[in-house]
This record gives C-alpha cells, sequence and structure tokens, in this order.
DNA sequence: GTCTATACCCGGATAGAC
DNA sequence: GTCTATCCGGGTATAGAC
C-alpha cells in the first residue's frame, strides 16, 4: 500500500506548485487527498519527512531532464532554468533550505547532480562554480531581482561563457 | 521622534540575526523594545513596512562595506561573502523574496550595487552574471548544499576569474 | 504613544475510538 | 488506516482607554 503514500507526495507537489509554500499546511494537502490531516502521519512521521519525499521525486523529474541534454553545459543551463520557471515554487522548497539528506530517497541528489558535473569535465569545483551561477541566475529571477530592463539571456550567456572551453575562445579572440 | 522608530529596526535586526526569521515576529520585537506588539503599529503600518526598514539599513551597511573593496572585483567578492556569513538570517532577509522597493529607502539598493558595477567595468550584464555567481556560491554555503569536503575557495576563485580580464589571461595560458 | 483586551486566523501533532 | 476531538502554540492586526 505505498500507493496511498504517492498520492499524498502527489497532491501535496501539486498543491504546492500551484499555491506556493504556505499553502503546504498538513490540513490543505489531507483535502486534496480526501482524507484528514491527522490520518498523514500514518504515511509520514512528520511534515519534514513528507516534504522530503516531495524533494525527492522532484530530484528525479530534474535528473531525467537533465539527462536529455547530456554533456552539453548550455543545453542543460536552459534546461535548469526551464524547469525552475515552470516549477517555481517547487524549485524554491528544493534550494532554499538546508536539505534533509538523511530523509531523501537514496541517491536522488546525486542523480539530478551528475549530468551537471558530466558536462564540466569532471572537475569539481568548476561544477561547484558552474551550479552557483545557474542558481543564482534562476532564484534571483525567480524572486525578481534583477531591474525590469534587464536582458537576461545575455547575463546568462555572459556567465555560462566562462565555463565553456568554447566560450572562452569566442570571448578572448 | 524618529528614535524610537530607529530602536524599533535596530531591536528587530539584532533578534533577526541572533534567532533567524523565525522569531521576527511582532511581539518578540516589541519585547526586546520593552514595549507592547500593538504599539509598533505607531510607527509602522504593517510588518512588511518593518521589514523594509530593516532591509534598507542592512543595504546601507552592504554599502558601506563594498565601498571600501573599490573597483576590485575579488574584494568585493570577498566582502559580499564575509557580511553573508557575519549575517546570514539578514542575509537571507534581503535576499529570499521579492523586494518592496516602494518601501525601501530611496537609492539604498542602488547604492549597495553600485560598486559591483563600478568593478565590471561598467557592463551592466557581466555586472548580473557576477553577481548572480557571489549570490549563488553565498546562499548555497549558507544553506549548506556543498558537499562537505568541497573546497569553495576554490569554487570561488574558478568563477571570478570568469568575469575579470586577469583571471582569463592566467587560465588560458 | 503606550497600554489592555481581543478578534480572528492559522499551524503541527497526538489520543483513542472504530 | 481512517476518523473525531483536542492540545498547545503561534501569528498579524485592531479598538478603545488613558
Amino acid at each position: 500500500m505505498q500507493e496511498r503514500r504517492d498520492e499524498i507526495v502527489a497532491a501535496a507537489t501539486e498543491l504546492l506548485e500551484r499555491e506556493g509554500a504556505d499553502a503546504l499546511s498538513m490540513r490543505r494537502i489531507a483535502e486534496r487527498v480526501g482524507i484528514r490531516a491527522a490520518s498523514i502521519y500514518k504515511h509520514f512521521p512528520s511534515k519534514e519527512a513528507l516534504e522530503a519525499a516531495i524533494i525527492s521525486v522532484a530530484f528525479e523529474r530534474q535528473a531525467a531532464v537533465f539527462e536529455r541534454a547530456e554533456h552539453d553545459l548550455v543545453a542543460i543551463a536552459e534546461a535548469y532554468r526551464s524547469f525552475a520557471r515552470e516549477h517555481p515554487h517547487l524549485y524554491r522548497l528544493m534550494t532554499e533550505r538546508p536539505l534533509r539528506r538523511d530523509l531523501l530517497g537514496p541517491g536522488a541528489e546525486a542523480r539530478a547532480a551528475a549530468p551537471l558535473v558530466g558536462a564540466t569535465g569532471g572537475d569539481a569545483d568548476v561544477a561547484r562554480a558552474a551550479w552557483a551561477f545557474a542558481h543564482g541566475m534562476t532564484i534571483l529571477e525567480l524572486n525578481d531581482r534583477f531591474p525590469p530592463g534587464a536582458d537576461l539571456d545575455e547575463a546568462w550567456a555572459r556567465g555560462l561563457s566562462a565555463f565553456t572551453r568554447k566560450g572562452r575562445d569566442k570571448r578572448d579572440r
């Protein structure tokens, strides 16, 4: 009977994506499933555990998307940005707090990260820098922090060129 | 009698820095000032307005720090990271939500941003990319998102070199 | 400009019956 | 595994006296 568990995670994810983190209460989640809030505790020990399940599924979805852009840093960056724009509340839940890794599905985080590591030639420092850039652009855009007229495509291009051989050649030519 | 107003902002900032965003309630703030929560509404129309005042002061503090690192991107980046590590909860308040610019002190945001724009030679796209990188590194570090052994100094160096002439020369040599 | 009192709403979580 | 009932806590904000 893991089906009910999955159903709760799916309902919670949909609620989060539609209405944001403030709407993600045990009562609202239960309402969507058609049960009472207390019953969720038969499937998850705490709200935190349920959130970790939401995040685990989201990592797997991300991994599936990133793998399709295999080994191309620019394509991965585009997929990263698109995922966040399509699921802004989910993306925030995934990134804006420390991760409860002990509650995540095993390997989920690593699977989501693998394509980027591959695309940066296995250099972990460069991969981290590239991720930081991508996350920074993404979250600042979601939070409306750039000025209204800002050309974000151009800012992305300027930043990404730092992490690609081709980009450096082009800029320094 | 703006003194009381300033006193409230100072008390709220201290409370935020010590105990984090969850502790920042009108009741807790008032307690620190030695008044009742209801009295705060004689000085601020809403909690949001009080938060905006906290952020305005924080921008001015940031501006003062960044100006000391004038025109040197690496020095500004170091100051940026240091500010966030010294005031993590304040930094989160400043960055993790859309800004209520209509409630901020005039020019505060621009003064904090000016040193970075200057250091990137006035190229707004590069300045935005550099800011995104710095924010991404900073917030991911604050949220413990990098692996335990990660060499963040090195990741910072790799990313920053993208935005400096010197860095590019060195890497491509 | 501060107080008391309160309206009004929400949250996570547990006990115990069925 | 679901329910009802409840505990216990918290929050922003307002009314009206002083």
